[in-house]
DNA sequence: TAATTATTCAACATGTTGTAAAAAAGTTCA
DNA sequence: TGAACTTTTTTACAACATGTTGAATAATTA
């Protein structure tokens, strides 16, 4: 997705890594993890399978680096809305960037996110938007309603996730803008 | 878990296909399900690898059995109820119920949605209370907050199994009933 | 161009999968 | 109880997957 290196690299090992990931989305688009075998892999890449091993040491490990590299993309994102905001609608600008985010790489969320074949990445997205709810509500949150703050925190983060992923899996009938809206609204609401 | 069997079975079969399952239960917290083989099954539940195809196809085939058959024990449980009571209480029973029998069989479910092993089950409680949430609010939907009625069943059901599996995870810290009752106030105020 | 690094090739031991046929063990019921 | 039936075990097999090796070839760098 985005390139995350400074050094410069051998331009053979960023090509062979991307047709790597490029054929386990492709793969994991046609059928379950476990039909999907280092083999199938090196093959729709074009690639040795020798080679895979060069890069990770089996699928798993691949998946998890995967997962870390998009942590670190949203991270990064909700960390610039975050910056570059003042007025008091953080959260409504981070879940926007983070929807648009999502949508222009809406083939590979679609896949890592929408179908449950992948629990890292949807694992790693809920802890992200978890630790962002709690810090949000360090201060803010009222104990008004006699509503537990980790069941809240729990609720909201699970909720928002959920929405994201029955999103993918309709193929995004909103823009990122309307459900951010939305999403707002309900969070508001609920779950503080 | 329950027997859903009214014609005699042979006594052989029931012990085989129990100690299996405890078999993949016992595996499941030990490791990750793709060092799971039919091999450490079939050990683990002291029964002879062959036997383990006599029962199911594969691993994932006895997954989606026993996913079913959580399915229809949850099934049974929402709708007795819904059965028995007629005060307006009944989705507070219904969560109370769902909470105690999953409390109930903590082993399992711990396992089966509380780890990311096991996407299938996750689904399929998913499924389960998306459409009664959406039965729920056939009639009752307010349109007031401008919120989608898909989006907001999105939200309440996903934030409903997030805080069951969060509630799992960190070992049942509330009761059954405590939890309900958090989670019918949220579920009140947000997402409806 | 020379040195370095990445990829390929061929090969290997080990383990998994799913299936088969026949023997052994357990269950049912007259 | 004993005979008929069903389930489980045993042994065996072919196909495939895994992870590693050492040596070759190819691409990149400087």
């Amino acid at each position: 997705m985005t390139d995350h290196e400074n050094t410069r690299v051998d331009p053979r090992i960023l090509r062979t890594r991307q047709l790597i990931k490029d054929a386990l989305i492709d793969l994991l688009q046609e059928m379950e993890l476990n039909k999907i075998t280092v083999n199938r892999i090196a093959e729709r890449a074009t690639i040795n399978r020798v080679t895979f091993y060069l890069h990770y040491r089996d699928i798993q490990d691949m998946m998890e680096k995967m997962a870390q590299e998009m942590a670190e993309d949203i991270e990064d994102i909700m960390r610039s809305a975050t910056d570059k905001e003042s007025t008091g609608e953080t959260d409504s600008l981070m879940l926007e960037s983070l929807l648009e985010h999502i949508a222009g790489n809406g083939k590979f969320y679609k896949v890592v996110l929408g179908t449950r074949r992948t629990p890292i990445f949807t694992e790693r997205l809920l802890k992200i938007l978890t630790e962002a709810i709690t810090k949000r509500t360090e201060k803010s949150f009222r104990a008004s309603s006699d509503v537990q703050r980790d069941v809240a925190i729990w609720y909201g983060s699970s909720a928002l996730i959920g929405t994201i992923v029955a999103w993918l899996r309709n193929d995004m009938p909103y823009t990122p803008q309307y459900l951010a809206k939305q999403l707002t609204m309900l969070f508001r609401i609920g779950g503080k």
